[in-house]
Parts: C-alpha cells; structure tokens; sequence
DNA sequence: TAGTTTTGCTTAAACGTTTAACCAAATATT
DNA sequence: AATATTTGGTTAAACGTTTAAGCAAAACTA
C-alpha cells in the first residue's frame, strides 16, 4: 500500500500511466486504480461519492481522474445498470418552431437530471415514426416523448413501447386509447376564443379550414368550432368547415375552394399557421383585401405569422411550458421502481395573439 | 442435444419460455440459447449469418427470436465492440430550415447503415456548445458532425474530440485550423453572384450587411463582396459594409444605420435570410419602395423568403447535399482501422433565387 | 485407411462499470 | 479487557454481447 500523501511518488507513477495511455485510447477505472494501487470498486465508489471512503481517498482518485484526462464509459455503466440515461422524443419534424421549442425545453428540464435526448423526426410518416420507435427501443431508451404524425391511426407501434415497461408520454397530438400521459393545450376552448374574437370584429359567416377528424386535436378543434358557433348563434354552414392536411399548398386549394361559393365567408379560421399562410398568398393574389373583406387567424404562433404582411392572427400554444412538463412526467417515473401509466392530461390553456389579419380597427 | 426438427418438443420449450417471461422485463441471447440447447455464442453467430453456423440453426435461431420479440441489447454489444453506432449532431439550432434539412438528409445517409444520430442544439451559445460536446462524447459517440456557433473561436473542444480518436466533421460553419473534413458552399464566390446579379440590375451602390469576421463563412462572404465590387469598379465604401449578428432585430437595426447617410445605398445585400427580414420590415415602415429604391438579397433561402411581400431574393444553400456529403464523410472512417484527419473541404456552387426584392422587370 | 480439411459448434474471456457480500483494522461501548 | 460497531476498503459476480481459440465429428483426399 502506498502513501497517499506522498506526492513525489504519486506523481511518478501517475506519469508512467501517462505515458502508457498515449497508446492506450481511454482511461478506465482501472487506470486510476492501478495508480493508487486501490481497487477499481473504490474507484467506482470513490467517484460516486460513496459514504464507505474516506475523503483523502475520495480527493486522490479524483485528482488522479482529472490528470488521466477520464471519462467514464457510459456504455459500461448504462449496461450494468440497467438504464442508458437516454430519452427518446419523436417530433413530425423539427423544422417547426413549435416543436423545436418544444424540445430545447425537454432538453434544459432532462439534462439537468443527467439524461440526454435523441430527437428523431417522422416527417409525418406512419412508417417513418415505426422504424424510428424501433431505432429507439434498439438504443435502449429509458423512456420516450412523441407527438404523433398525423398519418398515425395504427397503435400497435405505441403498444409495443409500453411493453418494453419503459414511460411513454405524448404532447400536442396524442390518443386517448393509449392510456398514458399526455401534455397539451386547449383545442377546443382555442377554437372558443378565435370564433369569439371574430364575432366581436363582426364577423357573420366563419369558416374554418380544419385538419383530419381523425386526430384527435384537430377533431377537439373543430368541436369547439361548431360549437362556439352555436353559442353565438350562427348556423353551421357544411360548405364553411372543410378538412385538410394543412400544408401551405393545401391551404392555398382550400381557399379558393371557400372563394368559389355563392356566399364568401368573411372570416376564416385555419388549423394551421402554415395553412393560414397558403390561404393568405391567394387572397393577396386575388386582391381581396384582409381583413377587411375577409378575416383571417391561424394556430400555432409560428414565428413568420409576425413577419408577413398583414400579420396572421394565431394561437400561443405554449411550446415552452409543454416542453417543461413532458420532461418532468417522464422523471416523476424515474424514481418509481414500477411503471404503472394511464391516462392523465395536463391541458394548458392558449391564448390568441391578435395581429392585423384579423384587426379592424 | 434435442432434435431441432422435433417441433412439438420445440414448442413445449418455447411456451415454458414465454410463460417465464412474463416476469423477467427482456429476452437476451441467453434465452434463445436455452431453448434450443446450444450456447449463447451459436445464437449470436446465427444471428449475424456466420459462416460456421449450419442453415438449419439459423433458420430455428432466428424462429425463436421472433417468438420471445428478442431485441439486442444495443449497449452489450457496444460496449463489447467498443462502438455505439451513435453519431452526434451540433448545430446553432433546428429551428431553420437549411440545419433541419442537413440533419434530415445525414439521418436517411446514416441510418440506412445503422446508425443513429444525436442531435444537440448550441443556440449560438459557445458554452453550451462545450456541455454539448462533452455530453456527445460521454454518450460514446462513435463520430461527430457539426456547425460550430457564432461565438465560438477557442477550439479546445474541438480539439477534445479529435484526441479522442472519433471522426469530426464539419459543415457549414468550420475552422480552417481544425484540420478536419468540411462541408460547404462556395461563400466567396456567392457574393460574386450577388453583386453581379444587382449590378446588372443597375445599381451602384451596393451595401453589404455581413457577419462577423471572425467566422470564416462571414469573412468570405466580405471578402467575395469587396472583390465584386472591385471587378465591376465599383468603390469601396467602408460606410456601406457592416458586421451584425444577423437576427431580425439587428437587421433592422443596421438597415436603420444605413438610410441615416447622407447617401443611401440602392441595394442591400443582407448575409442571412433572418436579417434580410429584419431589413425589410424596417424598409416598409419607412415607406422606402423595394425593389425600386433599395434592392435586397438574403443568404440561406429560408421557406419564408419566399412567403413575405416582396419576396426576397436569396442564395439556395444545398442543405440536401450537404447533409449527404457529411454522413458520408463519416462514414468513409467507419472502414478505417485508424482515424486521420487532415484538411478536407468539399465546396458546392450555391445558386442565386431571384425574388422580387431585387428584381426590378 | 490414415491423414487432412471442413463443418459446426463450445468454452471462456473480454468490454468497463456497479454492487452485494465480505473482511480486517480501527474505534467505540460496556 | 472483552465485545460490538464503524470505517475503509476488497473480492467477485453481474449486465448482454462478441470473438478468439479450441475441439470433436464429418467429409474429403491420396
């Protein structure tokens, strides 16, 4: 056993290692060991700062750990432990400020906590959002957070996640039937507060470009739509609330859908900031003049909403603290020892951001 | 030794599994091996198709890992073959089109090879771009590609990565001093391009809103402009070029310092899409005719560009290729026995959109 | 038919940590 | 002074793979 204390031998010897390991490629545990002629449990444990080492040991390894220049092999220690300390989050894509706000909030809660994420895009691809599922259980993940493409109606990709008894949690575009948590904002109230909004510009005949029934936010929006419309009592015109996949193009095509019946609309609501930007180049282009004749407000408070002219009404929805909470869901399970999940929502109220799209005055 | 082709007995040792199963969370190697009476190393070999392994065994293996839903233990084997099969990504951020349609294009490359990619935002913050690249590193990153942030001119962890034996390679925003692959488009001569296309235009004044120097993407872009205008014998003047950090808001800000001189410039050319926008607003405002009185071309033809009234003309970076080229960079060291890096640069041509902002017809 | 090669596995070690179980020495307790 | 407890470690096994080395049996060769 070697004196600790004795500086002039500890650096001999620490100068021989460093030698040896400009042909060795990384410090391990046993390296800083063998300097101290201690063993690679007291090391472990010594780093760790377990309480059964005393403090000069505790001083010598880490000095030592610091001058080999160690890194601890997360690869070794995740596999003994049995978790990676990796989160997976599977966004439709990330070219969104939505969703990449989202993640960077994810991402400031987790690393915190000693976790890093491995962001992945669907692309709104049902096949691409399975192979990515995989690609995350492979990597052995310790748990994941999606928003899920709008294709996506088959759950047995989910399923399977839920199998593998790691925490699953959805936000913004989640499903009921997984019975796992979810984080989102208030579609059908927004839809409340758009139709109020435009009835007090009054406005009488409201349309509204929604996205596909069958994902879930998009229906609770169209809900909220007809009725808000009921509340104010208008009449629900067919012709007025027309599905859509919501890109900018489509968005265009819906619009002039909407233009070619005998009465116009003199409001229009779009699920979609993207859509809503699509819709707003063809009445510039066919110079009806917003808002004036007609009235337009978006969803999402993409940051271009700002920048085009006349600026898109739109809904906040929260990115940042939807981002928060679907990290701290994920770590309240960490510290369970069983996951147990079911159905529970967290629902943050939006607020609509009023521009000049839809601002008479 | 059971006969493999005795089904019924296979099947009874199968069932016994998958009942014990229930309790125990995965099936590993050693599962499959128990039962069908061989040894876990006969699996793994079945599993990767070694030569030395009969069809028959195979084909029952790889039966068998279907039944018990066997996933690899990714971490086991990474750690045995000492890679991860992981790739860090580092950009300033993904919220822009051009970064999350690099790491759109260097996922498809990579994991059509089996790998998997982390990507990790900077936000411009050179700090958080050091906790980045220590967190890539501890993940056992078997490569990194990245797009180094604004403020980042001490290399050290930089430096970091390159002793650690893993491939760095570089796009967009790299380091000549580095001495590692890069990936970009030819700055230099994009701002020829430019000045050319206003100069054509008819203008003569021509102001250059840039980056700063200290980037190496941001000095050839000045560079390329000086030179431009010297060939077409235009003066230099040092009031019409100047360093920004290129948001919306110092876009405004420098287009503001412009229209105080005495004599304005006719054109702008802005180094980023996001200032060309902050520009433009400030140019509305003050009721100042684009293209007619002041001309404007961006950098990086951000979706938006085209969306915003007038158009903005801008410089198509190739994000596509790029984010090919760099994955394939990477994954030409994978073969390698021994990583070497020397300075390597792969230029592309950028292309000039022409929008309104700069087209007078 | 003896010797050689090929086939088809098995055994055992290794990757770098963590951790349960153990143990000697030092310290505290009675 | 005898016993109990605490301190500060050590040893060895484990996590799930991969792989070098070994070895019988089968198949070929001369």
């Amino acid at each position: 056993m070697i004196r600790l204390t004795n500086t002039v031998y500890l650096l001999k010897r620490l100068s021989k290692y460093i030698k040896k390991l400009t042909n060795k490629k990384k410090t391990t545990i046993k390296d800083i060991a063998n300097v101290l002629n201690i063993s690679a449990a007291a090391v472990s444990k010594a780093l760790h700062n377990d309480s059964r080492i005393s403090d000069k040991t505790k001083k010598a390894v880490k000095q030592v750990a610091k001058n080999l220049n160690y890194q601890p092999n997360h690869l070794a220690s995740a596999l003994r432990k049995g978790k990676s300390n990796l989160v997976g989050v599977i966004v439709p894509r990330t070219n969104s400020n939505f969703f990449s706000s989202v993640i960077q909030n994810i991402e400031e809660v987790l690393n915190k906590e000693g976790y890093n994420i491995i962001i992945t895009q669907s692309n709104e691809s049902f096949k691409k959002e399975c192979r990515n599922i995989d690609t995350l259980l492979f990597t052995q993940v310790d748990g994941i957070i999606a928003s899920m493409a709008n294709e996506t109606i088959d759950l047995e990709y989910y399923e399977k996640i839920k199998t593998k008894g790691i925490p699953l949690i959805l936000f913004d575009r989640g499903e009921n039937d997984l019975n796992v948590d979810y984080i989102g904002i208030n579609d059908y109230d927004s839809s409340h507060v758009i139709v109020e909004h435009l009835v007090k510009q009054g406005r009488k005949r409201i349309a509204h470009i929604g996205g596909y029934k069958h994902t879930r936010i998009f229906n609770n929006r169209i809900r909220g739509y007809i009725d808000a419309l009921k509340k104010h009592n208008l009449p629900l015109d067919h012709e007025l609330l027309i599905e859509s996949s919501l890109t900018i193009e489509d968005g265009r095509k819906k619009m002039s859908q909407l233009l070619k019946l005998k009465e116009r609309p003199d409001a229009v609501y779009v699920a979609s900031d993207y859509a809503a930007l699509g819709a707003l180049q063809l009445l510039k282009e066919q110079n009806i003049k917003v808002p004036e004749d007609i009235a337009l407000v978006g969803f999402g408070d993409e940051p271009f909403t700002a920048m085009v002219t006349p600026s898109i009404s739109s809904i906040n929805q929260h990115s940042a603290e939807i981002g928060k909470q679907a990290a701290l869901t994920f770590l309240s399970y960490t510290k369970k020892k069983t996951i147990e999940q079911t159905l529970n929502k967290i629902i943050l109220d939006a607020e609509l951001v009023i521009r000049e799209s839809s601002d008479l005055r």
